[in-house]
RNA sequence: GAGCCAUUAGCUCAGUCGGUAGAGCACCUGACUUUUAAUCAGGGUGUCGAUGGUUCGAGUCCAUCAUGGCUCACCA
């Protein structure tokens, strides 16, 4: 016992008396009829819940406030809180001794009869109570709540009792995402899934996590994106996919950045950027309309409209207009890292214009792009899986749709020529020989589907924890993700 | 990976100049049958994140480590 705090030990000598009084502490299911918000919402609304209606409950007592022979309290139940009142003329006294034996954290059921007080209360009157389970540890206290963010990250569900925020956050996201499903599904997408471990990790440019299968005796990585294997199935002819679920990189964690997240990815044969580019407008906007009936949401004590059209700038004029910079004036890479130099990039000795030009917006234009905003026309070297634009072949048909600063989306004409797809993978093979360890890794088995044939298509990848985060108003994105990872303790 | 900050009771936090560890809530004892941050009277429940060091003496000063937060880097 002496590893027990004071408090722990009280209540499992508790625990040991409800025993001894015959009472299961961890009883079985209780019947309930009503939730907490169906009382305090239909109590007396035509008569719907009428004075001295029975109902039967059950919740986590999180207050209570004892007055000898007679004890308010609150318990909370999945749909909100509501008061309690025992008797023991009421209840009789063993119960009354039983329901003393109770502490803050414990799980009743009860049958009553909901009345209101004199200071107007709606509150159900305790016929009858069984204790269901006990708590061994006290709660967070019922005033700050739990604030400590390791704590409320490592122990969610404490967060979860205690701050009953942060369940409409999980609420609303769960919401958002199946609005997302069925946006899509409306419009005739397929939902699939692909593998979760390749072989090969492809579709972005970033670093993987590294698993390992005992039989075959292979390494696998855990996907980075979706993208290749939704491409195979458009190759396949299932013209309008999309998966939705969670992907893996081996990258630095901060406010916008969990290890692993969630994303969805949409393919289109016989639609290219621009189409993506109104679904991406339209999605978002009516998801939120659908969900929070708005299509103006609130970020950082800021405005964001979510109407569509957004507007739409490409990379070369968002530079002219945040940095005043003009790359259409600029045609050398010698050119490019003169002027990146003067606007105080650090230049690498190989940087080309494409590349330099991507840093520069990067650098600093994203940060201003507060409003929805369409950024169109991404230069080719970053752009390995994007169509090259037929009137200039530096640059492909490729967007990123920004919002309060952050990239949420990511699309392009897909790149469906094998002979410059198998280029494109050779030019990245090459920066990953020379040490970029993000360049993205020769896909053999995916350019030998694209000579098969895969039609004109159109791709949109969108970050749906960032997208939660601005419909939410959370300023981290440990605030949209249940259990975001941390170090193990100690 | 770098810089800054934090870590004290179950929770939220004070702790002065280095001198025996504090408050509110929670908890315990007693009173109280319509309270609601219930009230009233009493009670402090602690490996001050860890390990070393300086000192007669360390929650406090120094070093290292651990975990977290913020900023930056990387990334979406």
């Amino acid at each position: 016992m002496e590893n027990y705090s004071e408090q722990e030990i009280i209540r499992r000598q508790k625990l040991a008396r409800l025993r001894e009084l015959g009472v299961e502490p961890y009883g079985e299911k209780y019947d309930v009829t009503h939730y907490a918000a169906d009382i305090l919402g239909r109590f007396d609304s035509s008569e719907d819940i009428p004075e001295g209606q029975q109902v039967a409950l059950s919740g986590r007592l999180i207050t209570v406030r004892a007055h000898g022979k007679a004890s308010f309290a609150n318990i909370q139940d999945e749909s909100g809180r509501i008061q309690i009142y025992a008797r023991q003329d009421d209840i009789g006294e063993r119960e009354y001794e039983i329901f003393e034996l109770l502490d803050i954290g414990d799980i009743i059921g009860l049958t009553g009869e909901v009345f209101r007080t004199r200071r107007g209360e709606i509150t159900v009157a305790v016929k009858i109570f069984r204790p269901l389970v006990k708590a061994l540890r006290p709660l967070p206290e019922k005033w700050h709540g739990l604030t400590n963010v390791d704590l409320r990250y490592r122990q969610r569900y404490l967060d979860l009792i205690v701050n009953p925020d942060v369940k409409k956050v999980f609420i609303l996201r769960s919401k958002l995402v199946q609005e997302i499903r069925n946006y899509l599904n409306n419009q005739g997408f397929l939902e699939v899934e692909t593998p979760m471990m390749h072989s090969i990790a492809g579709g972005a440019s970033a670093r993987p996590f590294i698993t390992h299968h005992n039989t075959l005796d292979m390494n696998l990585y855990l996907r980075i994106a979706t993208e290749l294997h939704l491409k195979r199935l458009i190759v396949g002819g299932m013209d309008k996919v999309y998966e939705l679920g969670r992907i893996f990189r081996n990258e630095g964690i901060s406010t916008k950045h969990n290890p692993e997240f969630t994303s969805v990815e949409i393919y289109q044969a016989q639609a290219d950027y621009q189409d993506m580019m109104h679904l991406t407008e339209d999605l978002i906007a009516a998801v939120a309309q659908k969900v929070l009936n708005t299509q103006t949401v609130t970020y950082m004590e800021q405005e964001l409209n979510l109407t569509p059209p957004w507007p739409r700038l490409t990379m070369i004029e968002a530079i002219r207009k945040y940095v005043n910079v003009d790359f259409d004036e600029i045609s050398t890479n010698q050119e490019a890292q003169d002027i990146a130099r003067q606007k105080g990039l650090d230049v690498k000795k190989n940087a080309t214009r494409g590349e330099l030009m991507n840093e520069m917006f990067e650098e600093y234009v994203e940060k201003h792009l507060f409003q929805p905003t369409f950024i169109v026309d991404y230069p080719i070297e970053v752009s390995p899986l994007a169509k090259r634009k037929t009137d200039d072949l530096t640059m492909t048909y490729r967007f990123e749709a920004f919002m309060a600063g952050s990239e949420i989306a990511n699309a392009f004409t897909e790149l469906n020529d094998p002979v410059d797809q198998r280029e494109r993978f050779e030019q990245q093979v090459a920066k990953r020989e020379a040490g970029d360890e993000e360049a993205q890794m020769l896909d053999e088995d995916f350019v030998l589907a694209l000579e098969y044939g895969m039609p004109p298509t159109g791709g949109l990848g969108i970050g749906i924890d960032r997208l939660i985060m601005m419909l939410t108003d959370s300023p981290s994105i440990r605030d949209v993700i249940l259990f975001p990872t941390m170090r193990p303790r100690e």
